[in-house]
DNA sequence: CGTTCAACCTGGGCGC
DNA sequence: TGCGCCCAGGTTGAAC
């Protein structure tokens, strides 16, 4: 579920967090599957518990919660990786089964005030990952050879010369975390809509011109996204971390609208299958480099 | 190099 | 109502 703006939407949603001390942690195992960690529950609750969080970042879908150095300890991150159904909660998780972790927190307030409360991380599916590692561990995991530059800062000319010779289809390569951070299924759809670009067409046949087009709307798509908090669609099995609904899927185009027409052009919207994964387009309004244009 | 498939899971929607 | 099937915002590793 959560590409870039959900995810920068459960940090910024967390951000406030930051110089609390983590009082309590816990991993019910009551699941099938307990979800999928490093280290072990015991071993993350006793590096956990008394660190206090200094930051709360986002590298491409993950979030990265940074546990300050102190004298005793050296600084460590707990990534949080959603996958297609975590999500962040600040409250009440819709039911107690699906918690995959919990921490406590308190922050002491002058004068007496506590300010305290709890974060789950909640998720239906169980794909999510959790991960607390060391900055070694942080660059393995979150670095340049791993995340590509981030879409809300992407350039034509970093998608141009990583992914300019390659015979994948544009839609595809989108989706490649080492190309460009965060770009998911969602926003893959919508950008290469906007940016008019078919999405079968082969990167290496794309003109700079038209990689500068794909970078803008990359830009342009996921800030508008992230300023209106996320898609939640359907089920609405992505909330913010208040559990409030995103609104951007007001905005979508051409994602889940299979047969419908076109906002642009009227034409039918197509669903084919790439990579495994649904995508959608306008065969009119989106067209491959050296192909002639369809018209009406 | 690039594609395809399976796997990890739960749950909603649909046709019958 | 129930059953079987397909679908879902992601990632990884193996096979070809």
């Amino acid at each position: 579920m959560p590409e870039l703006p959900e995810v920068e939407t459960m940090r910024r949603g967390i951000a406030g967090m930051v110089g609390s001390r983590i009082t309590a942690a816990c991993f019910p195992r009551e699941t099938r599957r307990p979800i999928a960690m490093h280290p072990t529950a015991g071993v993350m609750r006793r590096r956990l518990v008394g660190r206090t969080i200094s930051a709360v970042h986002r590298f491409g879908k993950r979030v990265a919660i940074e546990l300050g150095a102190t004298d005793e300890r050296s600084a460590a991150w707990l990534i949080i990786e959603p996958r297609m159904t975590g999500l962040l909660l600040l409250v009440p998780p819709p039911t107690s089964e699906h918690v995959r972790m919990e921490l406590a927190y308190d922050r002491g307030g002058q004068g007496g005030a506590v300010a305290h409360g709890r974060l789950v991380f909640w998720d239906r599916r169980g794909l999510g990952t959790i991960r607390l590692v060391d900055r070694r561990g942080l660059s393995a995991a979150c670095g340049p050879d791993r995340l590509g530059p981030d879409g809300l800062v992407v350039s034509g000319a970093d998608l141009a010369h990583r992914a300019g010779g390659s015979r994948r289809a544009v839609k595809v390569a989108l989706l490649d975390q080492r190309l460009v951070a965060g770009i998911g299924n969602i926003y893959a759809a919508e950008i290469l809509f906007r940016a008019g670009i078919d999405p079968r067409a082969a990167c290496r046949r794309l003109t700079a011109e038209a990689w500068e087009r794909i970078a803008g709307e990359a830009r342009r798509v996921l800030a508008e996204a992230v300023r209106l908090e996320g898609s939640t669609i359907g089920d609405e099995t992505y909330r913010t971390a208040d559990n409030r609904s995103g609104r951007f899927q007001r905005r979508h185009r051409v994602y889940g609208r299979a047969r419908q027409p076109c906002r642009t052009c009227r034409g039918a919207v197509e669903r084919i299958v790439q990579a495994q994964r649904s995508t959608f387009f306008c065969p009119h309004c989106q067209w491959q480099p050296g192909r002639l244009r369809r018209t009406l």
